[in-house]
DNA sequence: GTCTATAGGCAGATAGAC
DNA sequence: GTCTATCTGCCTATAGAC
């Protein structure tokens, strides 16, 4: 029997998952162990085995989680044009990065061959969802006559991807979140069509 | 003393700065540890210790070494117009992919904050001549009329750099060294002039 | 320069009481 | 669900012989 938690009690997993999560973007998942999770929460280690029985499921939970928050995130930006939209999905990287964080798959992505499978196919699953997206907005701004690039929306979604990654991982480097706006902007103006 | 290691014998060292490259390269600083380069060399753990007093010191010795290499292939570029320089530099981020690895610079940047404070400098050091080795290019390419794009070149080198970095990484999560090469090829395509 | 032996600590994980 | 106690193994690092 499972208790139902009260509302703005989410409960310990839920909590557990947080601080995971915090220190996984910011120190990676082969930089934190279950005993700083514990202690962040004044926990006993073999409390957090209750909930996650390895640190490899509590990893397959923590992207299983940060992948719906950041779907249903995609999916709040709404029906808009597509040079909004892409507007919208860039600063939802960028108030990761003001938290001093990396993107949690991109940190994932670096650590990846040190990964148990299960936890790799779940980034590849994230990730294949995200260029996915992302690729449908190009479509629609195609549409729209809003968007132009050369290439097909698959390509350029991987490429946008791709930059607004490494513009984290070096802007983290700097703790400079201005250099990711100057090159995220730069990336998407060269996408805009006078007509938008 | 020490001996002056025999041509084509470049010592101990120089060995394990090339294991512990690949590592670090391929798993991350927090993914592997002085056993594994034991193992690969058939050497014990103590003789690592010999040539490196901590992991730390041996991450410090693996930069320097990287950023020295680095850079005596980005002069062996040699003089060219800006376009063709660009296309080399983009080339050999291609090679190390083909390896399977990561850019030492990159991996360490997502493990940034649990370097220690010297390894740390290092990778700002490195990162910091490489942007300035690439603006020096944007800007040779302006004055040449080869290159054309909005901002300072220094803020188009911390761009171009941040999208390699970022491509490489996600290449790296599919196997597809041909996804990297399609976004770096568009992103330089996109500075060139017809006068190039 | 390299070895065997070993220290001391922390990692992931389990047993069993409450 | 959470605790104390504990296991095993690996980690970084050192001592001291050859």
């Amino acid at each position: 029997m499972k208790p139902r938690p009260r509302s703005g009690d989410r409960g310990t997993s839920s909590h557990i998952l947080d601080i995971a999560e915090g220190l996984v973007q910011s120190r990676g998942f082969n930089g934190f162990s279950y005993a700083d999770i514990a202690a962040a929460l004044a926990i006993s280690k073999p409390a957090l085995y209750y909930h996650f029985p390895s640190k490899a499921e509590l990893g397959v939970a923590l992207i299983r989680r940060y992948e719906q928050r950041f779907f249903d995130a995609l999916s709040a930006i709404g029906d808009r044009d597509a040079p909004a939209r892409l507007e919208r999905y860039a600063s939802l990287y960028a108030g990761v990065l003001r938290e001093g964080r990396m993107c949690l798959c991109g940190m994932l992505a670096a650590e990846y061959s040190t990964l148990s499978e299960p936890m790799q196919q779940s980034v590849i699953h994230f990730s294949d969802r995200n260029e996915e997206w992302l690729s449908g907005v190009l479509t629609q701004g195609q549409r729209e006559r809003t968007l132009a690039f050369a290439g097909t929306p698959r390509e350029r979604a991987h490429m946008i991807i791709s930059c607004l990654e490494g513009a984290m991982l070096v802007a983290r480097l700097y703790g400079d979140v201005d250099m990711f706006q100057t090159t995220a902007s730069s990336l998407l103006a060269g996408l805009s069509t006078s007509a938008g």
